[in-house]
DNA sequence: ATACATGATTGAAT
DNA sequence: ATTCAATCATGTAT
């Protein structure tokens, strides 16, 4: 009761309380008609609204009391109710039905997708699902620490999100009870409607409501970090190891007046590397830019490479079956550079 | 701590 | 759709 009154008090003294003086300076300002006892009333009354606040709850409560009690009250409750009458059609039409916002739509369900909005623990396993398929099939193994981390910092948002959405939650019920008391208790005074006071509910709900789409949005901006923070490739980008290496290498510079794997070279390597085809793909890809950029650099790992393909060819031809043996480091001395053919080269 | 190496991503060009 | 070129973010050697 004493926070109605309250809320009540600082209703009435909205916009108001910062000027005490304001009667006083109306009434200089209406040019000091001295004699008129009317403007001297509304001044009192205005007086009185002004220092409403100032007042004890006790002295607010027994004048809200006198006034209920006055004896012109049920008359100007009924003049209130006549202006309203009147004035209620235009209202009527200020009511609209608001579609579901699509942006906020959006939100909830990427929040769903996520595991941040769904059930707490199956909305947990199936995230680290989604997480484990959004992390690129193939390789598997070392990475579930990483996903434990990710589990754990995604639980984190989860359990954030939730206390904040229920904290919201509740203040808009509270927000909601607290007015709807309010009306209430102000339409012993002046005329509500029911459907009053369901429009102030929907107005405080979509307040509330759009308050928590700023909380889901920064969820989803949180989520989007976390993800693009465990989940991109680059960031745990692994080299390859020595052998795949020396096998993309061996396929280069054997290819080297034409290096461009087809589909099936490429599927070849991948699986002789134990790596996807898209990752042959990036390999040669760098390797051919890179190669193109500095040769000077390359050409010591170039003549390497062929010196051993062509002692690979030689063990081949001559002594039957010795095929790789990729442990024949051959000084990179005298053979000659392996320079562009006139083939295609790289461009 | 620093510079260089390297796998992945991105946007433009083809 | 593939490749190039630039760039990012990490790995590695010094």
């Amino acid at each position: 009761m004493d926070e109605q009154t309250r809320l009540m008090h600082s209703h009435s003294g909205v916009g108001m309380a910062g000027h005490p003086g304001l009667p006083q300076h109306m009434q200089e300002g209406t040019g000091g008609s001295d004699g008129d006892g009317r403007k001297q009333d509304i001044g009192d009354i205005l007086q009185q609204i002004m220092t409403i606040t100032d007042q004890s709850l006790d002295e607010a409560q027994a004048r809200k009391h006198a006034l209920n009690c006055h004896r012109m009250k049920p008359a100007l409750f009924n003049v209130l109710c006549e202006i309203k009458e009147k004035t209620v059609l235009s209202i009527r039409g200020a009511q609209e039905e608001e579609p579901p916002d699509p942006q906020l739509m959006r939100l909830d369900n990427m929040l769903l997708a996520e595991g941040v909005a769904g059930p707490e623990k199956g909305g947990g396993s199936a995230a680290a699902a989604a997480a484990a398929a959004a992390s690129g099939g193939g390789s598997g193994p070392e990475n579930s620490t990483e996903h434990s981390d990710y589990r754990t910092k995604l639980t984190q948002i989860r359990q954030i999100y939730h206390t904040e959405l229920e904290k919201y939650e509740q203040a808009c019920n509270e927000f909601t009870t607290h007015v709807m008391n309010l009306l209430r208790e102000q339409s012993r005074t002046r005329p509500i409607s029911p459907k009053e006071i369901e429009r102030m509910v929907n107005i405080i709900h979509r307040k509330f409501s759009s308050i928590q789409m700023q909380l889901k949005q920064s969820t989803c901006e949180a989520v989007m970090i976390l993800r693009s923070r465990f989940l991109d490739a680059r960031r745990k980008r692994r080299n390859f190891n020595k052998q795949a290496t020396e096998i993309l290498n061996e396929y280069f510079y054997s290819h080297l007046s034409n290096p461009y794997p087809s589909e099936e070279a490429k599927e070849e390597l991948g699986k002789k590397c134990a790596i996807t085809v898209a990752q042959v793909s990036n390999w040669f890809g760098n390797k051919r830019i890179r190669y193109k950029k500095n040769i000077g650099k390359f050409q010591e790992e170039a003549n390497m490479y062929a010196a051993r393909t062509a002692v690979n060819a030689t063990n081949a031809s001559s002594h039957g079956s010795q095929a790789n043996s990729p442990s024949t480091p051959n000084s990179a001395g005298g053979y000659p550079s392996p320079c562009y053919q006139s083939d295609r080269r790289i461009q």
